[in-house]
DNA sequence: AATGAATGAGCTTTCATTCAT
DNA sequence: AATGAATGAAAGCTCATTCAT
């Protein structure tokens, strides 16, 4: 069960540095050090490769963050623990992590709908929040995407150089901000 | 010349629906209602298209932000202004606002580093409220990217049908947001 | 319109001569003298090119023969007109009429219902002829199967050098011997 | 030995289905119930396995249709037995006379020429009905052309729906249609 | 300025065949 | 004998780009 491990690694990588259009199946090949011919005795096309790294990494990191907020007792420390596992996951492999954000986009839609995403997880949480559906003066689901948006977006600018790694170490800062953004109590 | 500026508003369109690299200049010239050919008339070649388009309209916006701040008195005007005039420019053209969003990754690195960027303004006014390099407890530029984050994302939700359009009437809320998160003063 | 023929011409020769599985694209566009992707600019793909040029021959093949049995007064003069024109066919172009008969199993049957063919207008006159539903004894779609194996059939012996060109010739001879083998009267 | 038997018979099923070209040895393992490198345990590459069961089996049919023509007394029995013969060899496997049938294009041109064939069988018992080098006042190799075709059409005929099967009690009256077809006497 | 047929490099994909187990 | 993962040559097809009209 190695080679399509090594399939998948090998496309997470690449998609991340530059696109999962814009990379080949070539290349994909020649990074995980097989013939291009085997890629399609483990996955029915390039796209189907595409979807099924997404699904499944999708559905692990959204257990994964289901799990540590499942664990923490108070809204506070669900938030706090959620942003943690966020930046963990992005210092521990920055290419998912990318390919999960440039992903949003096209791809992603093809997602089956009743895979738990990380995103829905982090919303879930914060709406639950809302108070008669407001958060903040906001909808409660503009409310969750601000929340998204302020721990997403230092992950997009590290990539682009303008923020420092790791960025685990700013989780508890950026929980804070949240916290105080949603007027949360 | 309207061919070279329907060739551009389809471009945009489908840019923004499929993604550059997706998207076929066959397509652009059907969607522009001419030959595949005319394209190379009032362009040098794809590539040439999508750079002429991120830099005119990305140059553009960051002066209208740049204007709109310039003529805001205090540090909360500023930031309520350019919230509010990044969501007039969404409700204006969500096509556009989406390339100007999704092109963060590979196109946008091709525009010439001078050139100002509406991201770039808008990290320039939080920067600005940095005391001692730190924001609310954060590096300033992990602080800005945040700010960006709490604007950028509802726009994202917006495009998946998770937030209601138009997005304006929630500018003064997510400006109030964004001061609370960094506790600006 | 004269690389669409030029290319339907090449196809004809080359399935006629190696079976249509066995030519490939780029042998096509070669002896048409235009690049591969040409092809694609006039076809939707290989399968649509061979349905094309059967069902157009098909069809024109069609028409003539009934025009012919049309034109015939008696039964005799009828059945003696379409075996003349199927070995005028043959002769005039046996790489057309080749693909026709080798193509009677696969790609045939995509060939849309309501296309009329030459075997259909042949069995057409056969049947006509049928009394009580039987002809020389045998159920007249079995009857007309044989009349039409009586045609084909040293098509197909010419084909493998069993049988001398030109077969034009031989048409009346053949033509009474459907005659006695179906005690037509 | 029943693998390779097992092999053979998916074989023949999937050529008479589909032509030879387009079955893939995927599908040939597949229907056999084996792995695709079991094939090449079995026979030294797919077109040996093509040859293996034309040649085999086109000899085995050869020398049935030889050994009822030489026990029939006159030219007329001869003929009834072999018609009947082909009718019954199609009845009990429709599968391999089609195979039989539309490889005589580009497969069966391998078979080394010593060996016996069935159409050669046939075609030999015709041709010693000749007078003079004519029958029926067609050269010999051309009626006897016609007489096969009198034969194989209708199965082909069957093939598409057009006949109904079983064909082995037409076989009289076809044989006589061939009687009277050619004038023999 | 505009066309659209033509190009050809390069893509994704297929498939007969090999080989370590 | 049998497997099935792996191969790599070659297939069908796409698409940014060119050019005669």
């Amino acid at each position: 069960m190695s080679t399509k491990d090594d399939l998948m690694r090998a496309a997470i990588r690449l998609f991340a540095a530059g696109g999962v259009a814009a990379t080949t199946t070539r290349e994909i090949a020649a990074a995980a050090g097989v013939s291009e011919g085997t890629i399609y005795r483990h996955f029915a096309g390039k796209d189907q490769l595409v979807d099924e790294i997404l699904s499944q990494h999708c559905a692990a990191f959204a257990a994964e963050l289901d799990g540590v907020q499942a664990q923490a007792a108070s809204k506070w420390e669900k938030l706090r623990a959620l942003v943690r596992q966020c930046y963990i996951a992005f210092d521990r492999d920055p290419d998912l992590f990318t390919l999960l954000l440039i992903s949003r986009h096209a791809p992603m839609q093809r997602i089956p709908v009743e895979t738990r995403t990380p995103a829905g997880v982090f919303q879930a949480v914060i709406v639950r929040g809302a108070e008669g559906g407001k958060i903040g003066g906001l909808p409660a689901p503009f409310a969750a995407q601000i929340g998204l948006g302020m721990v997403l977006q230092p992950a997009i600018g590290s990539l682009h150089g303008e923020v420092e790694r790791p960025l685990a170490p700013q989780a508890d800062a950026v929980a804070g901000a949240i916290w105080r953004a949603l007027s949360l109590v």
